[in-house]
DNA sequence: GGCATGAAGTTTACATTGGAAACATAAACC
DNA sequence: GGTTTATGTTTCCAATGTAAACTTCATGCC
């Protein structure tokens, strides 16, 4: 194979793969378009033709990026641990994959980056969601019996862990008094019941 | 007045002012440092005497959204009323914030944009936080025995509010199956009970 | 095999942006 | 009254995303 042919052979996935890895070595302030042509080996014009715009590349990159966040969710899930285990588990996924890709996490949930009406991102991001529907179901908590108290306790609990992601990617909770990193989200999440 | 005059009066005030005026009429895209001083009716170098850089000026915005962020947060307080019901009041302020000043919610919490170790920043945002802390004392949930029961407290309550106010004005919470919006914090916000 | 067709990349050009430097104006201070 | 310093302007520059024209190459058809 000559490296130096004109077609690159597969650049949409290259492409897709040289913004994450420079999403997290620069930064959402390093990402260029030029940027990233310039690392897959391709003039900056090359995109276009696979992607339309900046936009449509960076809605690529978020839909890669909400698989590999609900692959992280699902990793720790052991079927046989209790519902309440898997939950955690879940969660604890949730806040690793924004911690450990803050901008690439970030970037998911920009609608200024990323155009979250575009099929194959809403179908990614549905990925992620299922995951939390799974594991929201069956929360007992205290306004369970009113009519939509699965869709209210999904939004509870996505809620909790995208707070928390988000705020403790951003750096702003407090460490404790003892100089201590803040409490990790088992300890703050409430230890709700389960029915069924 | 002529108010062709070479010197402004009050800069600074005004560039933040029309910064997020802008910011809300065409979003985070539509802003530039270009384009606030433009509207404020003076050169694009001109805010740099102020403020040093763009990011600095955001970091100026970002301040006075925090501001307002905890006036509103404030606004619905009842100082008569129990220690729920002021809870709720403030948590509906902060989503209350970020539905109606979207573009400016986002921008005080990224760091892409805003220095958050700037001091003006951190002592703006620890004026709303401090009403966060307000509303989370005496926050009876099942871990309030433990030592730092009151910084959980605190990081659970702004996880679910912030968590909230992100996503639902990111649009990404879904319409109720009889196509009427999504449940309110109020809603979804779990009944616990007070200590104290 | 030869050749049209279109997909995939390149080159060039352009408007816009933020920042830097040199300069102009006015206010403040002695 | 003259100097100094804050405040704005002008001009220039490098970087960016987009667009259009051009090039290369793979594919299908006769």
């Amino acid at each position: 194979m000559d490296d130096r042919r004109y077609h690159h052979g597969d650049l949409k996935k290259a492409l897709v793969a040289e913004g994450i890895a420079l999403l997290e070595e620069s930064g959402l302030e390093g990402l260029s378009l030029r940027a990233i042509a310039a690392r897959a080996g391709v003039s900056h014009a090359a995109p276009r033709n696979h992607f339309g715009s900046l936009r449509g590349l960076l809605t690529a990159i978020a839909a890669e990026g909400f698989r590999r966040h609900a692959a992280m969710m699902r990793a720790g899930f052991d079927p046989d641990a209790s519902r309440k285990a898997r939950r955690l588990a879940a969660m604890e996924g949730y806040v690793r994959f924004a911690a450990g890709n803050p901008a690439l996490f970030a970037l998911m949930f920009s609608p200024m980056f990323c155009d979250h009406d575009d099929p194959a991102l809403a179908e990614a991001g549905g990925e992620s969601y299922g995951v939390l529907r799974e594991i929201a179901r069956g929360l007992d908590w205290d306004k369970d019996e009113a009519p939509d108290a699965d869709q209210r306790a999904e939004m509870l609990l996505w809620s909790i862990v995208h707070g928390y992601a988000t705020l403790a990617g951003t750096g702003l909770f407090r460490h404790r008094p003892d100089g201590s990193p803040p409490p990790s989200i088992a300890e703050i999440m409430p230890d709700f019941g389960d029915r069924g």
